[in-house]
DNA sequence: TGGCGAACGTTATAACATATCATTTGAACC
DNA sequence: GGTTCAAATGATATGTTATAACGTTCGCCA
C-alpha cells in the first residue's frame, strides 16, 4: 500500500490540524528548537498549539483525547508522550509533578525551573518567577555539594479569588 | 472452616510480620495517632516498619512486594495504599512526587512541608529543613493571596558523592 | 540518490492508583 | 458479657499514567 506518489504518511501528515496559534508562540517555537538544534515538525506544533488553546493543565490522557477529536483519528499515547517530552526539552512546556499534568510556560523568553501555585478548588496554574527562592534553592544545594539539575516547586493550596469566596 | 474459637482472621492478624522496629519509632508512631487520634494498627505499623528498613524511597508497588514476601501472602495494592495514606496523613511518612515513592520523614518531630534533595545516579534522598526557604514560599503565596495547604520541594540532580565520583 | 539518524506509528505491557462492596475489628456504651 | 457503630481491612475489578520493543518514514546532507 501506499505506493504511489503522494503516500499515506504524506496525507497524514499534511492534514494534521491544530488550534489556532498566534504567531507570537509559533516564533518562539521556531527559536527555541533552532537554539536546541532540535525539529519542529507539525505534530509537535499541534500538541504545543492544543495546550496553549487549554485555559488550564491538561493531562497526556486529555492531551490525547484532544487531538484525537481535533483530527478525527487515533492516535497512540507514546506519541503524545513524545511529544511532552520534546516540548519539556526544549523549555515551551512544563510538568506539573503533584497532578501529573503539562501546561505551556509562561515565561518561556529565557530557560528556567518550574515553580508553581496550584489552586486545588480552580485548577488554575499560577506560574512564579522568584529570583529569591531560585537563589535561596541553589544555595541550599551548594551548602551540600549537590549538583542540582532540575527543581521542583509546587505550592498547593486555595488561590486568592477562591481562597475568598470560600470563607464568605 | 474458621468456626473455632481462634478465626482465621485472628491468625492472619497475629502473624503479621514486620522487620524490627527500633522503640524510639514505634513510640513516635504511637505518640503521633494519639495526636491525630488515628489508630495505628499491626499492618499500619508493618508498612512504617518496612519503609523505615528501606535504605531507599520506595514505591507502592515495592511495598506492596516486601509485604508480601515478608508475610507470605497476598496483599492487595489498595491496602497498602491505604497504610501509605493514613502514614502520610499522621507525618510519619512522605510522599516523593517527582518519583512516586515514599519514604519515612527525617524529621518526624514536628509536622513540616516535604522538601528534599534527589540523587538521580544513587536514588538517595536527603531530607531539608529550611526555615528561609519555608519563609520565601510563604512569602510568595502571601503577595498572590494565595493560601498554601501544601508544598512540594525536590530538587533532582547529583549528591555530592555521585557527582565527585562521576566528575574524575 | 543513498545513507543515516531523528521522528513517528503500532502493538503490547508495565507501573501507579482508585472504585465498590462485603467483612472484620475494636472501642464505647449499656 | 452483649450491642452498636464507625473505622479498618480484604477481595475483585477497573481506571489512569507511562514506557518497551520494533519496524517504517522523514528529512537532511554528503
Amino acid at each position: 500500500m501506499g505506493k504511489s506518489a503522494t503516500k499515506d504518511s504524506d496525507v497524514a501528515r499534511s492534514t494534521i490540524t491544530a488550534p489556532k496559534l498566534a504567531a507570537k508562540w509559533r516564533k518562539l517555537a521556531e527559536a527555541r528548537c533552532a537554539a536546541a538544534n532540535e525539529r519542529l515538525t507539525p505534530a509537535r506544533l499541534a500538541a504545543y498549539a492544543e495546550l496553549l488553546a487549554s485555559k488550564r493543565p491538561v493531562s497526556a490522557y486529555e492531551l490525547i483525547a484532544l487531538m484525537e477529536d481535533r483530527q478525527q483519528r487515533k492516535i497512540a499515547p507514546l506519541t503524545v508522550y513524545r511529544h511532552l517530552d520534546f516540548l519539556t526539552r526544549v523549555g515551551l512546556v512544563h510538568r506539573l509533578e503533584s497532578t501529573h499534568s503539562y501546561l505551556p510556560c509562561d515565561h518561556p523568553e529565557h530557560a528556567h525551573e518550574s515553580q508553581y501555585l496550584l489552586c486545588s478548588s480552580c485548577g488554575h496554574a499560577d506560574e512564579v518567577e522568584s529570583k529569591p527562592l531560585e537563589s535561596i534553592l541553589n544555595k541550599i544545594a551548594d551548602q551540600r555539594g549537590f549538583q542540582p539539575e532540575n527543581t521542583v516547586v509546587e505550592i498547593k493550596g486555595l488561590c486568592a479569588s477562591c481562597a475568598t469566596s470560600d470563607s464568605d
